[in-house]
DNA sequence: CAGTTGTGCGTACATATGTACGCTGAATTT
DNA sequence: AAATTCAGCGTACATATGTACGCACAACTG
């Protein structure tokens, strides 16, 4: 245990230059919690043997500051899942802009979101567990994200489908497939030795593709 | 607690009719293990939140006797992972056996494992959730049940594939995807209202289907 | 039938967990 | 300047957990 003077010790008192508001402070540890249990997840451990006395202990705070910032754990990681919700729907957006049309779009979707799964490894691999929990809010909250993934996938499908001319079945449900298969294997390629991962995103390119071919396929006309 | 006049007050003593062989009684509070935890993880719990000393209850034996059984919580996981993936491979060759060739064997293999899982709801959700997990004897299990039955499928693909005269690219791949499908929307159908999961089986065949056909269209020649 | 084996039990303990309670002192408001 | 607010702390406790230890007694072995 490092004694500091005050109880604020990690915070620099110069007194002009910071103005450590109540607020930003607040908020301030708020996220070194989020960070905290994200580090505990990244680094091997599932949600829900995470303890709130660890968690605290990781942000430097004492267990029972812990209530001063989240009611449980349960509403740590619906702020966790909310956040990462939101970098990521902004990210595949993004990459959809920025990409030049046609098929360099699958691979550029598939890269970007295997680098941010990379990043986020701990809340990734949370999402895409508490999404196959039984029923709660938690769950909801995980399923509700790749929902609203795989939605917006759908929408872009449609979009792009007009915009290329090239009719394309049940949307919906390619995206669906989509994204089971994304996250899917893009949580396996971190128990894989680095110098295979490179084949596995082919690999997923080429399912993807093959999703999408296949899509195209069983639409009605022509 | 009940009070029983035996240690083993639930065993009959009747003398001539049940010989209550030693080996056939350990193995009996296995199983009952095995169930227990089964049981707990079917209402919803995930399997690491489960306690030895929970387990124990529930199976009707002291927490010190749990290690008679299993030398510890991952044991008993392996145990169940190893008993399920048995039991699935099986049925699923079944069906391939049953099933009348062309294209009712996708439905009646979704069929199958969707009543599968539903009836090994706990096992089936722990094994996918672990299959996400970090390294470990535990996740090298789940994982490997899993890619056991891709394999299975890929050959089986080939196989049919060249029965039909239609050929398949990369059947590897392609079953790697279907497992993807099945079990993640597999899963998701238990949180769906009875009311919607036949609409829900018919979406994922006809994903498969889709996949299918995106295989066949992306082979070689013709 | 005597001796051994091994599944089951209860007790005991060190450790971990969630959380109630009340205090402190800086930031903010009045 | 005085009063209020509130993020943080430590203490305390009831409960849960894994597991060491040794006893009991049915099943097995000889």
């Amino acid at each position: 245990m490092q004694l500091s003077g005050s109880q604020f010790g990690q915070i620099s008192m110069n007194p002009a230059v910071l103005k450590v508001s109540r607020k930003q402070q607040k908020e301030e540890t708020r996220q070194r919690l989020i960070d905290a249990a994200a580090g505990a997840l990244a680094s091997g451990r599932s949600f829900d043997t995470l303890s709130l006395r660890e968690v605290a202990k990781l942000a430097g705070i004492a267990p029972t500051s812990f209530y001063r910032h989240f009611h449980d754990m349960e509403r740590l990681g619906l702020a966790m899942i909310e956040e990462q919700g939101e970098s990521l729907l902004e990210l595949m957006h993004r990459v959809r802009e920025q990409a030049s049309g046609g098929t360099s779009l699958i691979r550029a979707s598939v890269e970007t979101l295997f680098d941010h799964i990379g990043d986020n490894q701990g809340i990734s691999r949370m999402i895409l567990q508490e999404s196959m929990a039984r029923e709660s809010a938690f769950r909801e909250a995980a399923h509700g994200l790749l929902v609203t993934l795989s939605a917006d996938l759908a929408e872009f499908l449609v979009w792009d489908a007009k915009e290329r001319g090239v009719p394309v079945a049940y949307p919906r449900l390619a995206s669906n497939a989509t994204v089971a298969i994304l996250f899917t294997t893009g949580i396996a390629l971190f128990n894989t030795p680095a110098e295979h991962r490179q084949a596995h995103i082919e690999a997923t390119i080429i399912q993807l593709r093959m999703l999408m071919r296949g899509a195209e396929a069983m639409a009605p006309s022509k």
